[in-house]
Parts: C-alpha cells; structure tokens; sequence
DNA sequence: ACGCCCTTGTGAACGTTTGCACAAAGTCGC
DNA sequence: GCGACTTTGTGCAAACGTTCACAAGGGCGT
C-alpha cells in the first residue's frame, strides 16, 4: 500500500493496523530464507544467524518478528517450521490467491514460468493477451486467452490479484478494466504511474527504474575514485576502442566526463530524447513452439 | 550500496551523500513523467501537475527536486526540457552504461527486448548463458554468447552494471563472478540473497515478494470486510500449534474464510512447500527454432 | 512602475524506521 | 535445584522521511 514509488496513499486506510509496512516488506525474505533452512534439515535458528542469511541486522529481525507475536524461545531460538507458519499466515499465504496474468509477451510468459509462483499460495487463474496470434497458444499449461475476458476471468475464478504485463500503452486501460472488475491488488509492469482509486493497493516493479538507481550510484563511487585521480588501466581506453559505438556523435554538452574510462556522452539523447519505447513487456514474437 | 555496517557514523553529519535514498528512487519516476510531457509538446510544468503525474505529494516532489538544486521558476513552474536534463544528469544518465545480462531464459530475453534499455543511457554489452543449447541464438539482435566469459566481457565492455537473470541456483557463482571482475553495481533477478563486498551495489527485484506484499494487504482488506465471522486470528493458531507440530499445522486453519468467497485452501504446502523451484529466470527452452 | 497573484523553495513539526543496549526469560551442565 | 550462559523481546534515542504552511521571489496586467 505504500513502500516505494507506487505508493498512493492519499486519505485513508492508514498504517494503523499492526504491522509496519517495512516489516511486511521484508517479511518474504525472511520466509524464503526459513524455507532454505528447513530444506536443509535445520530446525532451530537464531536471529543473529536468520539475519544473517537474510542480510539484515539480527536487532531488526527481532523488532519484525516481535510484531507477529512472541514465538521465539529465549536462549535457544526460533523453531523454524513453526517460524514458517506463522509468517506464511500472517502475509495470508495459508491461503488460496488466484491471479490473472494480463500480458502474454517475454515477461507475461517468465512470469507463466515461474515455478515459485505456484508453491508459495499463489496460483494462475489464467493467462490473457490482446494479440490474436498468441491467442490460443499455451505457456505454462495455461492456454492464453483473449483480453476481452478479463471481467469474465476475475469473476469465474474469484481473482484477487491481477497482474499487468502488457506494454505500457494499455496498460492503464487493462487496469481500469481489472479495477472495475473488482481487483483490489495489482502488480504493474508497465512503465506507466497507473492511475487508481484509493482503496486500490498497486505495487510497481519497474526494471528500468532500478538501473537507474544503479547508475546514479554507479555514478557517486566513479566520481569518488576520480577525486584520487584513479589511474585508468590501459584496457579502459581499450574498451572504448573496441566497441562499435552505434553512432554517437556525442556533441559533448557543457561538460567532458570521464568517468570509469572515458564512456561516450549521449547528452543529446538526454535531453532531446523522447522515445515512447517504454515497453520491455513486449516482444511478443512468435512463440517458440 | 549495501546498507549496514559499511558506514560509520563517527560525525553526525546527515546524510553522507547528497540526496537522501528515497529521492532518489523518485527521481527516474519524474523523468519518465517528463519524457512523455516533452513528447506531448509540453513546454512548462508546476509542481502540481508533474507531481500529480508521478503520483505523489506536490510537497515531496517540491523538495526532491530542490535538492538537484533551484531549477524552477517561482509563479511558473519547471521547464520540462531543462528539468529533463537537471535529473538526468543527476542519474547519471547522461554518459552511456553498457550493461552484461547473465542469462538468456524467458526474463533474459524480456530485458533483452526492453526498448527503453537503450533509450535511457542504458546499452546492453552482452547476453550470456551457460545453456549450449541457447548460446549461439540471437535475442534482440544480440549473439548470447557462453557464461563463461563473464570476465572478458566485463573488461572488453568495460561493464560497469551487471544484470543477473539466471535461477536462483546459478546467481550467487554467477555474482561472485562479476565482483571479481570488477562489477560493482548488481541488479539481482534471482530470488535469493546475494552475499557481496560493501563495496558493491546490489538491488532485487523480487516478483515473489511482491506477490506476498501484495497478499498481506489483500488478507488484511478481507479480513476487515468480515468483521463478524471470526476473531481476528492471532491466539488461535498459536493454541494449536503449542510445540513442536513438525507435520501439521496446516490441518488447524480451515476455519471459514468467507472472504471473496470461498478459496481453495492450499496450507499443507504452505508450510511443507519447500521446493528449490525458486526459479522464474528459468524457462529456458528452444528460441525461436 | 507597481501591485496582484501564482508557484517555488524551505523551516519546522510530525511520523516512521533503525540500531543500541539491556533486562527478562529460558536452557544446560553439574 | 541452582547458577552460568545464551538469546529473545523491547525501551529509547537517533536517523530518516513526509507533510504542512508560509515567506521569498518572479511574472503579468494595468
């Protein structure tokens, strides 16, 4: 409902029930690593050593759990399986969730795939796409089946979550459609802000994004290590003379950076730049078979 | 960079970089919100407005952006172009990144396939995988060329971001590789948590987790609604379960979710699940072939 | 030139999250 | 049965993030 850029929350409905929203956040994590620990035969973990695992510091990990309740044994643990059950039940996965996978392209298709999906309560209702060619085929042992039944799937299989996988273009079209078909929990794709009534939880995963986040990190440590004026390996400048560079012209803009290695500019992109390519939920080619 | 104990705190002085994390997650947002104005003509923007689009608080927006520095017009607004510039710029998203994916399964191939990767400063480097029977295919007009030369196309690309795509299984060998070779910013497919240096950059993306965040919020939604079936779990489960109960605590839940109408309870796996299918970066069958 | 109106940029209050440090509470050896 | 040891659970304070509210500043009409 709220944690990161898809959060929208403008009136109600807020944090006022129990858990902190960082913790739910990192809940899953916690859950994924106690399943690894359980695989493996152990059956009693401390925090120092769940936090560990889970990379999080062992005081946090205790805060987060102290908000399902007191399951651990002082001076010995937490009992894994029970541990398992009691996080899986409090994030609502001892539960049945059917979600409908809207987007059939290389990412509605990974997402088909994902074997994950099934083994933790979540399970595909079904798989729908716009594009008559993908129509009919099947992904997963699911057949896709056409966009114009997205009412008639949220209905017949009691779909609570959608998922949006499709180019940004319609996505918030599918969304309204999804909304006004009763979904209230929406996983988005598409590189789009989706636009939703407040009682509506969206969360974005947003590949793009995170590069750049990266990058801008990427960035500060580069212009860090040029503060001590990093001696630039040889095969750096190599680097550069290897690449075909596609055309860049790179009308250098006021500045001349160098940073890990000369790297061309592209400021005329940058700024020029339009490009409504925003869709990596496409490639919606032939399928394979 | 990894949060923890990379970062003293010997002088209280804030933050230590300039523009706090959460700014800086928003920052991409804006930019795309403005790349679509740009397109549509748009010339000037108030904060009204672009925040309205982003999705987010005219005040937060307000005060990321004042620490790009002043770059709007009091009584006008922001120019769009100018703004463009300012925050790509500030991304770093003004030089080029060439980018390695390690992993050529169904995610692979949607990243490869991502239009805006190349239109943001981003430039796929190279698509690897250790499958023989993908190496050698084309994705994207890209050759996927063998794992095993993590290392060279790291120093021919001079690659400073590193994307891994691979299962859950193969990603931290396939990490450990790329540190060694130099990457230090990692963008992490795999649902699992990735052990690095301090030093290193990495960020997940987790459909899984969001799957589960998402499901936390629908349980509480439903819960909510049904105020008169059930006592709002919490004691219950934890009277059955009292000790040990390694086989089956699942058998303890079927209490009438009444919900969204009625859900296949699937519990047993719930906590039994373990399950190494952990993989949604799999799916790597014959291409186009 | 001047005053009105609009929007930015920011100080300050408020809420959330993190991390420390330690008492409480349990186990284990003897 | 008891003391030493281990680890949980939590009070507290600092760090971080969000939101409010408004003064500062700039354009525009007259």
């Amino acid at each position: 409902m709220s944690r990161g850029p898809s959060a929208r929350r403008p009136a109600p409905a807020g944090n006022h029930h129990g858990i902190p929203d960082a913790t739910v956040a990192r809940l899953p994590v916690y859950l994924r690593v106690l399943y690894g620990m359980a695989d493996r035969g152990v059956t009693t973990v401390s925090s120092e050593e769940l936090a560990a695992a889970a990379g999080v510091n062992s005081a946090k990990l205790r805060k987060d759990l102290s908000h399902l309740g007191s399951y651990g044994t002082r001076g010995v643990g937490y009992d894994v399986e029970y541990l398992v059950y009691q996080v899986s039940r409090e994030l609502g996965l001892t539960q049945d969730w059917p979600v409908l996978i809207v987007g059939a392209g290389n990412l509605g298709r990974a997402l088909a795939n994902y074997g994950g999906f099934a083994s933790r309560g979540f399970r595909i209702a079904a798989l729908l796409d716009c594009d008559p060619g993908v129509v009919g085929t099947v992904i997963a042992r699911h057949t896709v089946r056409s966009a114009d039944e997205i009412e008639e799937a949220v209905r017949k299989f009691d779909v609570a979550i959608g998922v949006i996988a499709t180019p940004a273009a319609a996505a918030q079209n599918v969304c309204n459609r999804l909304v006004a078909a009763g979904v209230r929990s929406i996983l988005n794709f598409a590189p789009v802000v989706l636009n939703v009534p407040s009682d509506v939880d969206v969360r974005k995963v947003d590949l793009s994004i995170e590069l750049q986040i990266l990058a801008f990190h990427a960035q500060r440590r580069t212009a860090a290590a040029r503060l001590f004026d990093l001696p630039p390996g040889g095969d750096l400048a190599r680097g550069i003379a290897a690449r075909g560079l596609p055309a860049s012209p790179a009308a250098a803009s006021p500045n001349g950076r160098s940073g890990r290695g000369a790297r061309a500019a592209a400021e005329s992109r940058a700024v020029a730049g339009s490009g409504s390519e925003d869709d990596y939920t496409t490639g919606a080619q032939a399928v394979g078979t």
